[in-house]
RNA sequence: GGGUGGGUUCCCGAGUGGCCAAAGGGAUCAGACUGUAAAUCUGCCGGCUCUGCCUUCGAUGGUUCGAAUCCAUCCCCGCCCA
């Protein structure tokens, strides 16, 4: 029921163009993957997700288990039903709030223990049950349950959480048998290279079509990043899509394309959004400034989006300021859009072999906006 | 006309002798945000030659070492009585 298929390597940086086939439809690869935490992308309904073309989104176990229940969605029919979405869904597993919401939980080899950040109610996620409430999402790709480091821990620490999610992702393996969902487990080893090795190596025989890395972007610089990514590129299996997780500023995004990844996904472009900032071609815009109380341009004149195409800055920019729940809508398909597209443009590059250099001119303008 | 309550930094509002350039909130302005505890959070928010100085709490004058705070007069506003 799954299926990659590679259609085109650029020869400039070996980044790929495929098609990653799932039983809600096609992915095109590469591509962003808007955030839909509770069965929402904030402030989008589906037919505005299906306009700008979003081919598939993430939604949340750990958020999902709490509210409304996995039991429910199980009841509606599974969350393509229940949030009116057709087309594919991720969910992850929940693991990142393990790390995120630290203060509130104890991880132990089984499991971990947590207090429920809504009413403080005590809970227990294991691998095991995690398949189990992932199933009853129905989600087409789901993820292993994962220890997430943070930056700056200690090679020991680092050690540690890596080897956790490789013992958890075999349970995961062992615990998952629907058939119409694809696991992906996730690569672990903090900012050692050496530890990232071994849980690329240990998880791929538990990586059927597809894997994750997980653990970057949580404040190492950059650079970082970009090194480690550049370290795993050779290493990974050619016929599965390779997903980085929680990564989507557009730099980053043309970066981690460039370095062999396919599938990334961020909150960044909605919850900027709702924060009153649109991204543009050369960095962003924070509309909710005084600079743009009577620039009655669109956020960007080449523009397509819905918002482009019919309201001003100076508009958006009021709605933002008046706390309407329109602006923060408007911008936020804005970003989304200007996501995706930046995937088609990357997509079109590879295709003609020259992502290094569309990446080089894109970076040069980024971040240079004066517009006054 | 009589009585009474009140006038505080852009707004609301606390403060009733020194710890007050003045709580708190709002607005404004700016910044942050990367597998969403985020339509959130942070900073600024009288001026300057800025570890100090200057101007400000309706106005003016006074008491005091010291006043947004006490006294006097005046000017406004609310309410009650005539």
């Amino acid at each position: 029921m799954f299926e990659f298929k590679v259609k085109k390597v650029c020869k400039q940086s070996g980044a790929r163009i495929g098609v990653f086939k799932t039983p809600h439809g096609d992915i095109e690869t590469p591509i962003f993957m808007p955030v839909g935490t509770q069965a929402t992308v904030k402030g989008l309904t589906p037919e505005m997700l299906h306009s700008i073309n979003a081919q598939i989104i993430l939604a949340n176990t750990y958020h999902l288990y709490l509210r409304p229940g996995s039991d429910i969605i199980k009841q509606a029919g599974g969350l393509h039903k229940f949030m009116h979405w057709n087309k594919p869904i991720l969910t992850d597993s929940g693991g990142f709030q393990v790390f995120s919401l630290a203060k509130l939980r104890k991880i132990t080899d089984d499991g971990v223990e947590f207090s429920s950040h809504i009413n403080g109610s005590k809970h227990f996620i294991s691998p095991e049950t995690c398949m189990k409430i992932q199933n009853d999402l129905g989600a087409d790709v789901i993820m292993a349950f994962d220890e997430c480091s943070s930056y700056g821990a200690d090679f020991k620490q680092a050690r540690e959480a890596m080897d956790r999610t490789l013992n958890w992702l075999k349970r995961c393996f062992d615990a998952q048998n629907n058939k119409s969902q694809i696991l992906f487990p996730i690569i672990q080893g903090n900012m050692f290279k050496e530890l990232r090795e071994i849980s690329l190596n240990n998880s791929l025989p538990y990586a059927k079509c597809g894997i994750a890395i997980g653990g970057l972007s949580v404040g190492e610089p950059k650079n970082v990043m970009y090194e480690m990514l550049d370290f795993l590129q050779p290493k990974y299996p050619v016929n599965m899509p390779r997903y980085l997780m929680g990564v989507g500023s557009p730099d980053c995004l043309i970066e981690g394309f460039a370095r062999g990844i396919d599938m990334m996904d961020c909150v960044l472009p909605t919850r900027i959004a709702r924060n009153g900032t649109a991204f543009v071609k050369n960095g962003k815009l924070v509309i909710r400034n005084a600079e743009f109380k009577n620039d009655f341009a669109p956020i960007e004149e080449d523009c397509q989006c819905y918002a482009c195409k019919n309201f001003s800055r100076a508009y958006i920019r009021h709605l933002v300021n008046a706390g309407e729940m329109l602006g923060a809508e408007l911008l936020s398909i804005h970003n989304l859009n200007h996501l995706l597209k930046l995937c088609d443009q990357v997509k079109q590059a590879i295709w003609e072999d020259r992502l290094l250099d569309f990446r080089d001119k894109y970076l040069a303008n980024y971040n240079l906006i004066k517009l006054k």
